[in-house]
RNA sequence: GUGAGUGUAGCUCAGGCGGUAGAGCACCGGGUUGUGGCCCCGGUUGUCGAGGGUUCAAGUCCCUUCACUCACCCCA
Protein backbone atom coordinates (compact mmCIF):
# COMPACT_ATOMS: atom_id res chain seq x y z
CA UNK A 1 0.00 0.00 0.00
CA UNK A 2 1.20 3.63 -0.88
CA UNK A 3 0.64 5.23 2.32
CA UNK A 4 0.89 9.65 2.21
CA UNK A 5 4.09 11.14 2.80
CA UNK A 6 5.06 12.21 6.29
CA UNK A 7 3.80 15.36 7.85
CA UNK A 8 1.00 15.73 5.05
CA UNK A 9 -2.44 14.88 6.21
CA UNK A 10 -5.64 13.58 4.37
CA UNK A 11 -8.67 16.39 4.91
CA UNK A 12 -11.33 13.94 5.24
CA UNK A 13 -15.40 13.89 4.86
CA UNK A 14 -16.33 14.68 8.64
CA UNK A 15 -13.70 17.71 8.67
CA UNK A 16 -14.34 19.10 5.44
CA UNK A 17 -17.62 20.68 6.45
CA UNK A 18 -16.16 22.67 9.54
CA UNK A 19 -13.01 23.39 6.83
CA UNK A 20 -15.80 24.78 4.20
CA UNK A 21 -17.27 27.00 7.20
CA UNK A 22 -14.88 28.23 7.98
CA UNK A 23 -12.90 29.26 5.21
CA UNK A 24 -16.79 30.83 3.96
CA UNK A 25 -17.28 32.90 7.42
CA UNK A 26 -13.45 33.96 6.88
CA UNK A 27 -14.38 35.54 3.29
CA UNK A 28 -17.56 37.09 3.97
CA UNK A 29 -16.03 38.90 6.71
CA UNK A 30 -13.20 40.14 4.49
CA UNK A 31 -14.81 41.48 2.24
CA UNK A 32 -17.18 43.48 5.08
CA UNK A 33 -13.67 44.69 6.01
CA UNK A 34 -13.07 45.59 2.48
CA UNK A 35 -9.73 42.64 1.45
CA UNK A 36 -9.79 41.27 -1.69
CA UNK A 37 -8.69 38.18 -2.41
CA UNK A 38 -4.95 36.96 -4.30
CA UNK A 39 -4.07 34.15 -4.93
CA UNK A 40 -0.51 33.65 -5.45
CA UNK A 41 1.19 30.45 -6.60
CA UNK A 42 2.69 28.05 -4.07
CA UNK A 43 6.17 27.95 -5.65
CA UNK A 44 8.07 30.76 -5.67
CA UNK A 45 12.08 31.40 -6.76
CA UNK A 46 14.10 30.54 -3.54
CA UNK A 47 15.84 33.91 -3.72
CA UNK A 48 12.34 35.81 -2.34
CA UNK A 49 12.11 33.90 0.92
CA UNK A 50 16.11 34.58 1.60
CA UNK A 51 15.07 37.49 1.58
CA UNK A 52 12.45 38.29 3.13
CA UNK A 53 12.04 35.94 6.24
CA UNK A 54 15.64 36.01 6.59
CA UNK A 55 18.48 34.23 5.57
CA UNK A 56 19.74 33.02 9.11
CA UNK A 57 16.56 32.19 10.47
CA UNK A 58 15.66 28.12 10.61
CA UNK A 59 12.90 28.32 8.11
CA UNK A 60 15.61 29.12 5.24
CA UNK A 61 18.02 27.39 7.01
CA UNK A 62 16.53 23.81 7.13
CA UNK A 63 12.90 23.65 6.57
CA UNK A 64 11.82 24.64 3.22
CA UNK A 65 11.00 22.40 -0.13
CA UNK A 66 13.84 23.25 -1.99
CA UNK A 67 14.73 21.64 -5.70
CA UNK A 68 16.16 22.99 -9.18
CA UNK A 69 13.69 22.25 -12.23
CA UNK A 70 15.26 21.17 -15.09
CA UNK A 71 15.69 25.00 -16.05
CA UNK A 72 18.32 25.01 -13.41
CA UNK A 73 16.19 27.55 -11.32
CA UNK A 74 16.06 27.20 -7.63
CA UNK A 75 12.53 27.19 -6.65
CA UNK A 76 11.00 26.62 -3.27
CA UNK A 77 7.49 25.62 -2.14
CA UNK A 78 5.94 28.28 -0.15
CA UNK A 79 6.79 28.07 3.83
CA UNK A 80 4.54 31.41 4.32
CA UNK A 81 2.25 34.05 2.24
CA UNK A 82 3.37 37.39 3.23
CA UNK A 83 6.14 37.11 0.78
CA UNK A 84 4.47 36.41 -2.14
CA UNK A 85 1.96 38.89 -1.53
CA UNK A 86 4.11 41.55 -1.44
CA UNK A 87 5.57 40.00 -4.83
CA UNK A 88 2.63 40.26 -6.36
CA UNK A 89 1.89 43.75 -5.01
CA UNK A 90 5.23 44.80 -6.28
CA UNK A 91 5.45 43.04 -9.16
CA UNK A 92 1.83 44.19 -10.52
CA UNK A 93 2.35 47.38 -9.19
CA UNK A 94 -1.19 47.45 -6.83
CA UNK A 95 0.40 50.39 -5.16
CA UNK A 96 -0.11 52.44 -8.54
CA UNK A 97 -3.70 53.29 -8.34
CA UNK A 98 -4.14 53.52 -4.50
CA UNK A 99 -0.97 52.29 -2.14
CA UNK A 100 -3.50 51.70 0.25
CA UNK A 101 -4.40 47.89 -0.45
CA UNK A 102 -5.87 45.50 1.27
CA UNK A 103 -5.21 41.62 0.22
CA UNK A 104 -5.73 38.21 1.68
CA UNK A 105 -5.26 35.02 0.64
CA UNK A 106 -5.38 31.70 1.52
CA UNK A 107 -4.02 28.13 1.04
CA UNK A 108 -1.51 25.58 2.27
CA UNK A 109 2.31 26.41 3.27
CA UNK A 110 5.09 23.98 3.42
CA UNK A 111 7.61 23.19 6.01
CA UNK A 112 9.67 20.68 6.75
CA UNK A 113 9.78 20.29 10.57
CA UNK A 114 8.87 17.24 12.68
CA UNK A 115 5.12 16.64 12.33
CA UNK A 116 3.59 17.10 15.90
CA UNK A 117 0.11 17.98 17.82
CA UNK A 118 -1.12 21.30 15.10
CA UNK A 119 2.16 21.36 12.96
CA UNK A 120 2.15 19.41 9.62
CA UNK A 121 4.85 19.43 6.90
CA UNK A 122 1.67 20.36 4.76
CA UNK A 123 -0.44 23.53 6.47
CA UNK A 124 -3.28 25.52 5.68
CA UNK A 125 -3.10 29.81 6.54
CA UNK A 126 -5.17 32.41 6.17
CA UNK A 127 -3.60 35.64 5.42
CA UNK A 128 -3.59 39.08 5.85
CA UNK A 129 -2.22 42.19 4.57
CA UNK A 130 -2.83 46.03 4.75
CA UNK A 131 -0.20 47.95 2.48
CA UNK A 132 0.04 51.60 2.48
CA UNK A 133 -0.77 52.83 6.12
CA UNK A 134 1.41 54.00 8.93
CA UNK A 135 -1.28 54.92 11.53
CA UNK A 136 -1.20 52.42 14.91
CA UNK A 137 -4.75 52.46 13.95
CA UNK A 138 -4.44 50.18 10.94
CA UNK A 139 -2.44 48.00 12.75
CA UNK A 140 -5.35 48.27 15.94
CA UNK A 141 -8.07 47.67 13.02
CA UNK A 142 -6.24 44.33 11.77
CA UNK A 143 -6.16 42.64 15.21
CA UNK A 144 -10.08 43.57 15.21
CA UNK A 145 -10.76 42.03 11.93
CA UNK A 146 -8.88 39.15 13.47
CA UNK A 147 -10.63 38.99 17.08
CA UNK A 148 -13.56 39.00 15.34
CA UNK A 149 -13.17 36.20 13.05
CA UNK A 150 -12.57 34.17 16.16
CA UNK A 151 -15.75 35.73 17.79
CA UNK A 152 -17.64 34.57 14.62
CA UNK A 153 -16.51 31.30 14.77
CA UNK A 154 -16.89 31.30 18.45
CA UNK A 155 -13.68 29.43 19.33
CA UNK A 156 -13.36 29.00 22.48
CA UNK A 157 -10.68 30.10 25.12
CA UNK A 158 -8.43 32.70 22.70
CA UNK A 159 -6.07 35.19 24.62
CA UNK A 160 -4.21 37.92 22.66
CA UNK A 161 -0.76 38.78 23.05
CA UNK A 162 1.00 42.04 21.89
CA UNK A 163 3.77 43.63 21.80
CA UNK A 164 6.23 46.16 20.13
CA UNK A 165 10.11 44.96 18.50
CA UNK A 166 10.69 48.44 17.87
CA UNK A 167 12.27 49.51 14.56
CA UNK A 168 15.74 50.05 12.85
CA UNK A 169 16.61 52.73 15.26
CA UNK A 170 16.00 51.68 18.44
CA UNK A 171 15.85 47.70 18.25
CA UNK A 172 20.07 47.38 17.56
CA UNK A 173 20.13 49.50 21.21
CA UNK A 174 17.72 47.25 22.80
CA UNK A 175 19.81 44.05 21.66
CA UNK A 176 23.24 45.52 22.94
CA UNK A 177 21.46 46.61 26.10
CA UNK A 178 20.47 43.04 26.36
CA UNK A 179 23.79 41.16 25.56
CA UNK A 180 25.19 43.53 28.20
CA UNK A 181 22.71 42.21 30.35
CA UNK A 182 23.76 38.63 29.36
CA UNK A 183 27.31 38.64 29.72
CA UNK A 184 27.25 37.83 33.42
CA UNK A 185 25.12 35.31 32.77
CA UNK A 186 26.83 32.68 30.29
CA UNK A 187 26.75 29.94 32.45
CA UNK A 188 22.92 29.73 32.77
CA UNK A 189 21.90 29.95 29.42
CA UNK A 190 21.32 26.71 27.71
CA UNK A 191 24.11 25.62 24.70
CA UNK A 192 21.19 26.80 21.93
CA UNK A 193 20.67 30.37 23.89
CA UNK A 194 24.46 30.91 23.72
CA UNK A 195 24.17 30.65 20.00
CA UNK A 196 21.10 33.33 20.03
CA UNK A 197 22.65 35.60 22.11
CA UNK A 198 25.20 36.57 19.00
CA UNK A 199 22.70 36.47 16.54
CA UNK A 200 19.27 37.13 17.78
CA UNK A 201 19.22 37.51 21.38
CA UNK A 202 15.31 38.46 21.71
CA UNK A 203 14.68 35.06 21.26
CA UNK A 204 16.26 33.60 24.57
CA UNK A 205 12.68 35.29 25.79
CA UNK A 206 11.23 31.93 24.36
CA UNK A 207 13.36 29.65 25.59
CA UNK A 208 11.71 27.13 27.75
CA UNK A 209 15.12 25.59 29.86
CA UNK A 210 14.48 26.50 33.33
CA UNK A 211 17.90 28.22 34.21
CA UNK A 212 17.17 30.40 30.86
CA UNK A 213 13.56 31.58 32.19
CA UNK A 214 15.63 32.15 35.71
CA UNK A 215 18.64 34.13 33.89
CA UNK A 216 15.73 36.25 31.78
CA UNK A 217 13.73 37.37 34.73
CA UNK A 218 15.51 40.33 35.31
CA UNK A 219 16.35 40.98 32.06
CA UNK A 220 15.96 44.44 29.90
CA UNK A 221 12.14 45.32 28.43
CA UNK A 222 11.82 46.47 24.89
CA UNK A 223 8.86 48.75 25.98
CA UNK A 224 11.49 50.20 27.93
CA UNK A 225 14.20 50.43 25.25
CA UNK A 226 11.91 51.78 22.47
CA UNK A 227 12.51 54.96 20.65
CA UNK A 228 9.58 57.92 20.96
CA UNK A 229 8.32 57.69 17.28
CA UNK A 230 7.45 53.53 18.66
CA UNK A 231 6.61 54.18 22.04
CA UNK A 232 3.91 56.55 20.67
CA UNK A 233 3.36 54.22 17.87
CA UNK A 234 2.03 50.93 20.34
CA UNK A 235 0.52 53.76 22.96
CA UNK A 236 -1.80 54.19 20.37
CA UNK A 237 -2.47 50.73 19.17
CA UNK A 238 -3.24 50.07 22.69
CA UNK A 239 -5.49 53.12 23.28
CA UNK A 240 -7.27 51.49 19.88
CA UNK A 241 -8.01 48.37 21.10
CA UNK A 242 -9.06 49.17 23.95
CA UNK A 243 -11.34 51.49 22.23
CA UNK A 244 -12.26 48.43 19.79
CA UNK A 245 -13.30 47.12 23.80
CA UNK A 246 -10.84 43.80 22.82
CA UNK A 247 -9.14 42.65 25.57
CA UNK A 248 -5.08 42.09 25.32
CA UNK A 249 -2.04 41.37 27.47
CA UNK A 250 0.99 43.18 26.62
CA UNK A 251 3.76 40.40 26.75
CA UNK A 252 6.61 41.97 26.42
CA UNK A 253 8.24 38.45 25.82
CA UNK A 254 6.62 38.07 22.67
CA UNK A 255 8.86 37.68 19.62
CA UNK A 256 8.77 36.50 16.43
CA UNK A 257 10.65 34.08 14.70
CA UNK A 258 10.45 35.80 10.96
CA UNK A 259 13.10 39.00 10.74
CA UNK A 260 10.79 41.46 8.44
CA UNK A 261 8.55 42.53 11.64
CA UNK A 262 9.10 45.72 12.85
CA UNK A 263 6.87 47.49 15.82
CA UNK A 264 3.72 45.78 16.72
CA UNK A 265 3.54 42.07 16.61
CA UNK A 266 0.76 39.92 18.27
CA UNK A 267 -0.12 36.73 18.87
CA UNK A 268 -3.39 34.70 19.38
CA UNK A 269 -2.63 31.51 21.87
CA UNK A 270 -5.23 28.94 22.22
CA UNK A 271 -5.50 27.04 25.43
CA UNK A 272 -6.03 22.87 24.43
CA UNK A 273 -3.82 23.26 21.86
CA UNK A 274 -0.45 21.54 23.42
CA UNK A 275 3.00 23.22 22.84
CA UNK A 276 1.99 24.47 19.54
CA UNK A 277 -0.41 26.87 21.26
CA UNK A 278 -0.39 29.85 18.23
CA UNK A 279 -3.32 29.72 16.61
CA UNK A 280 -2.44 33.05 14.93
CA UNK A 281 0.73 35.68 14.60
CA UNK A 282 1.59 39.02 12.85
CA UNK A 283 2.51 42.23 13.45
CA UNK A 284 3.91 45.54 10.61
CA UNK A 285 6.60 44.86 8.41
CA UNK A 286 7.62 48.57 7.55
CA UNK A 287 10.79 47.95 5.66
CA UNK A 288 9.55 44.24 3.57
CA UNK A 289 8.28 46.37 0.52
CA UNK A 290 11.35 48.62 -0.09
CA UNK A 291 13.83 45.26 0.70
CA UNK A 292 12.26 43.30 -1.78
CA UNK A 293 12.51 46.25 -4.46
CA UNK A 294 9.14 48.04 -4.17
CA UNK A 295 8.11 51.52 -3.12
CA UNK A 296 8.92 52.39 0.45
CA UNK A 297 5.67 51.78 1.50
CA UNK A 298 4.55 49.78 5.14
CA UNK A 299 2.54 46.67 6.05
CA UNK A 300 0.82 45.06 8.51
CA UNK A 301 -0.70 41.61 8.53
CA UNK A 302 -1.45 38.18 10.51
CA UNK A 303 -1.49 34.61 9.40
CA UNK A 304 -3.93 31.78 11.03
CA UNK A 305 -3.24 28.50 11.33
CA UNK A 306 -5.94 26.60 10.36
CA UNK A 307 -5.23 23.21 11.09
CA UNK A 308 -5.08 24.69 14.65
CA UNK A 309 -8.13 27.06 14.50
CA UNK A 310 -9.81 23.87 13.59
CA UNK A 311 -8.63 21.51 16.24
CA UNK A 312 -10.00 24.33 18.68
CA UNK A 313 -13.66 23.86 16.65
CA UNK A 314 -13.41 19.77 16.14
CA UNK A 315 -15.73 19.22 18.53
CA UNK A 316 -18.34 20.92 16.81
CA UNK A 317 -17.19 19.02 13.47
CA UNK A 318 -20.50 17.48 13.03
CA UNK A 319 -22.49 19.73 12.48
CA UNK A 320 -21.56 21.23 9.69
CA UNK A 321 -21.77 18.02 7.10
CA UNK A 322 -23.90 18.22 4.51
CA UNK A 323 -26.18 15.45 5.05
CA UNK A 324 -29.16 14.20 2.33
CA UNK A 325 -32.49 16.31 3.27
CA UNK A 326 -34.49 13.12 2.11
CA UNK A 327 -33.98 9.69 1.87
CA UNK A 328 -36.17 7.85 -0.86
CA UNK A 329 -36.98 4.14 -0.48
CA UNK A 330 -37.85 1.67 -3.08
CA UNK A 331 -39.08 -1.63 -3.72
CA UNK A 332 -39.31 -3.44 -6.46
CA UNK A 333 -38.02 -2.73 -10.02
CA UNK A 334 -40.83 0.11 -11.51
CA UNK A 335 -40.16 1.49 -7.92
CA UNK A 336 -37.16 1.69 -8.80
CA UNK A 337 -37.11 3.94 -11.66
CA UNK A 338 -39.89 6.32 -10.38
CA UNK A 339 -37.77 6.78 -7.30
CA UNK A 340 -34.73 7.56 -9.85
CA UNK A 341 -36.83 10.05 -11.33
CA UNK A 342 -37.90 11.65 -8.07
CA UNK A 343 -34.35 11.78 -7.15
CA UNK A 344 -33.21 14.00 -10.18
CA UNK A 345 -36.26 16.26 -10.18
CA UNK A 346 -36.08 16.90 -6.49
CA UNK A 347 -32.04 17.63 -6.88
CA UNK A 348 -33.04 19.94 -9.74
CA UNK A 349 -34.90 22.08 -7.12
CA UNK A 350 -31.88 21.90 -4.82
CA UNK A 351 -33.16 19.34 -2.30
CA UNK A 352 -30.69 17.03 -1.29
CA UNK A 353 -32.05 13.65 -1.99
CA UNK A 354 -30.64 9.73 -1.85
CA UNK A 355 -31.70 6.75 -2.79
CA UNK A 356 -30.34 3.03 -3.34
CA UNK A 357 -29.46 1.57 -6.38
CA UNK A 358 -30.39 -1.89 -4.97
CA UNK A 359 -33.24 -3.21 -5.09
CA UNK A 360 -33.31 -4.30 -0.96
CA UNK A 361 -35.28 -4.79 1.53
CA UNK A 362 -37.67 -1.82 3.11
CA UNK A 363 -35.48 -2.30 6.44
CA UNK A 364 -32.45 -2.10 4.82
CA UNK A 365 -33.05 1.10 2.98
CA UNK A 366 -34.84 2.64 6.42
CA UNK A 367 -31.79 1.96 8.36
CA UNK A 368 -29.52 3.72 5.74
CA UNK A 369 -32.13 6.56 5.03
CA UNK A 370 -31.70 6.85 9.18
CA UNK A 371 -27.66 6.53 9.12
CA UNK A 372 -27.68 9.70 6.71
CA UNK A 373 -29.75 11.58 9.24
CA UNK A 374 -31.95 11.98 5.98
CA UNK A 375 -34.70 14.03 7.68
CA UNK A 376 -37.56 11.85 5.65
CA UNK A 377 -38.12 9.34 4.18
CA UNK A 378 -40.29 8.36 1.57
CA UNK A 379 -42.02 5.10 0.45
CA UNK A 380 -42.45 4.63 -3.15
CA UNK A 381 -44.04 0.79 -3.77
CA UNK A 382 -45.50 -1.30 -6.56
CA UNK A 383 -45.18 -4.03 -4.89
CA UNK A 384 -47.74 -6.46 -3.05
CA UNK A 385 -47.61 -5.29 0.50
CA UNK A 386 -49.63 -6.73 3.17
CA UNK A 387 -50.85 -3.97 4.49
CA UNK A 388 -50.53 -0.82 1.89
CA UNK A 389 -52.80 0.92 4.08
CA UNK A 390 -50.78 1.21 7.52
CA UNK A 391 -47.48 2.42 5.18
CA UNK A 392 -49.43 5.40 4.08
CA UNK A 393 -50.80 6.60 7.22
CA UNK A 394 -47.68 5.63 8.36
CA UNK A 395 -45.90 8.20 6.07
CA UNK A 396 -48.77 10.98 6.50
CA UNK A 397 -48.04 11.26 9.92
CA UNK A 398 -44.37 11.88 8.87
CA UNK A 399 -44.74 14.00 6.84
CA UNK A 400 -47.01 16.39 9.32
CA UNK A 401 -43.84 16.01 10.98
CA UNK A 402 -41.52 17.67 8.68
CA UNK A 403 -43.06 19.68 6.03
CA UNK A 404 -40.72 20.63 3.31
CA UNK A 405 -41.95 18.44 0.60
CA UNK A 406 -45.96 18.51 1.32
CA UNK A 407 -47.77 18.48 -2.19
CA UNK A 408 -44.36 17.81 -3.94
CA UNK A 409 -45.07 14.28 -3.29
CA UNK A 410 -47.76 12.29 -3.23
CA UNK A 411 -47.42 8.28 -2.84
CA UNK A 412 -49.35 5.60 -2.54
CA UNK A 413 -48.57 2.17 -1.10
CA UNK A 414 -48.38 -0.35 -4.39
CA UNK A 415 -48.15 2.87 -6.88
CA UNK A 416 -47.18 6.35 -7.42
CA UNK A 417 -49.84 8.32 -8.46
CA UNK A 418 -48.24 11.57 -9.60
CA UNK A 419 -44.56 11.66 -11.74
CA UNK A 420 -42.01 14.49 -11.31
CA UNK A 421 -43.71 16.08 -13.85
CA UNK A 422 -47.08 16.66 -12.98
C1' G B 1 18.00 17.15 13.90
C1' U B 2 17.25 15.12 19.57
C1' G B 3 14.21 12.35 23.21
C1' A B 4 10.09 9.36 25.05
C1' G B 5 5.68 6.41 24.13
C1' U B 6 2.70 3.43 20.80
C1' G B 7 1.77 0.08 16.48
C1' U B 8 -3.71 -6.63 16.82
C1' A B 9 -10.45 -6.38 12.19
C1' G B 10 -13.34 0.06 9.18
C1' C B 11 -13.27 2.25 14.73
C1' U B 12 -12.09 1.54 20.28
C1' C B 13 -9.36 -2.10 22.38
C1' A B 14 -8.51 -7.66 25.06
C1' G B 15 -4.89 -11.23 24.12
C1' G B 16 -0.45 -13.99 32.49
C1' C B 17 4.79 -17.98 31.97
C1' G B 18 5.63 -18.57 23.52
C1' G B 19 1.22 -23.32 20.99
C1' U B 20 -0.34 -19.84 14.70
C1' A B 21 -6.46 -14.59 17.15
C1' G B 22 -10.99 -12.31 20.31
C1' A B 23 -14.89 -8.45 22.31
C1' G B 24 -17.86 -4.14 21.62
C1' C B 25 -19.28 -0.80 17.83
C1' A B 26 -19.80 -0.75 12.46
C1' C B 27 -21.26 -3.63 8.04
C1' C B 28 -24.57 -7.69 5.63
C1' G B 29 -28.92 -11.13 6.17
C1' G B 30 -33.13 -12.63 9.08
C1' G B 31 -36.77 -12.29 13.32
C1' U B 32 -39.73 -8.97 16.43
C1' U B 33 -42.18 -4.10 16.52
C1' G B 34 -47.77 0.04 14.07
C1' U B 35 -42.92 -3.01 7.24
C1' G B 36 -37.36 2.70 9.98
C1' G B 37 -34.20 4.44 15.07
C1' C B 38 -35.00 -0.40 20.50
C1' C B 39 -34.47 -5.71 21.14
C1' C B 40 -33.19 -10.93 19.43
C1' C B 41 -30.64 -14.60 16.05
C1' G B 42 -27.01 -15.48 12.35
C1' G B 43 -22.92 -13.96 9.06
C1' U B 44 -18.40 -11.28 6.76
C1' U B 45 -13.92 -8.80 7.95
C1' G B 46 -7.47 -9.37 9.84
C1' U B 47 -0.35 -10.35 5.26
C1' C B 48 -1.35 -9.36 14.60
C1' G B 49 3.19 -2.18 10.96
C1' A B 50 7.48 -4.38 7.86
C1' G B 51 12.09 -7.43 7.56
C1' G B 52 15.29 -10.80 9.91
C1' G B 53 16.70 -14.03 14.17
C1' U B 54 15.90 -17.73 18.40
C1' U B 55 12.45 -22.06 18.71
C1' C B 56 9.35 -28.20 17.01
C1' A B 57 6.16 -23.72 17.49
C1' A B 58 6.15 -16.16 18.07
C1' G B 59 0.89 -11.41 18.16
C1' U B 60 3.64 -13.05 22.50
C1' C B 61 11.27 -13.32 23.18
C1' C B 62 15.76 -10.67 20.49
C1' C B 63 17.67 -7.32 16.56
C1' U B 64 16.70 -3.93 12.59
C1' U B 65 13.44 -0.80 10.11
C1' C B 66 9.11 2.09 9.07
C1' A B 67 4.94 4.76 10.71
C1' C B 68 2.10 7.33 14.25
C1' U B 69 1.82 10.27 18.83
C1' C B 70 3.80 13.72 22.26
C1' A B 71 7.79 16.83 23.88
C1' C B 72 12.54 19.63 22.60
C1' C B 73 13.58 22.91 18.57
C1' C B 74 10.78 26.22 15.45
C1' C B 75 6.28 28.51 14.31
C1' A B 76 0.73 29.46 12.39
Amino acid sequence: MIRLVRGFKDILPGETGLWQHVEELARELFGQFGFAEVRPPMLEQTELFARSIGADTDIVEKEMYTFTDQGGKSLTMRPEATASVVRAYIEHKLYAKDPVRKLYTLGPMFRRERPQKGRYRQFYQINAEVFGLHDPKADAELVFLLMTLMNRLEVPGVALHINSLGCNACRPRFKEALRSFLEGRTGQLCSDCLKRRGRNPLRIFDCKVATCKEAMVDAPSIVDHLCEECRNHFDMVQRALEGFGIPFEADHRLVRGLDYYTRTTFEVLGQSLGAQDAVAGGGRYDGLVKALGGPDQPGVGFAIGLDRLIDLLAERADRFEKRPHLFIAALGARAQESAFRWVQALRGQKIRAEMDFEDRSLKAQMRRANKLEASYALIVGDRELDDGAAVLRDLETKQQDQVPLQGLVEVVAGRIRSGPES
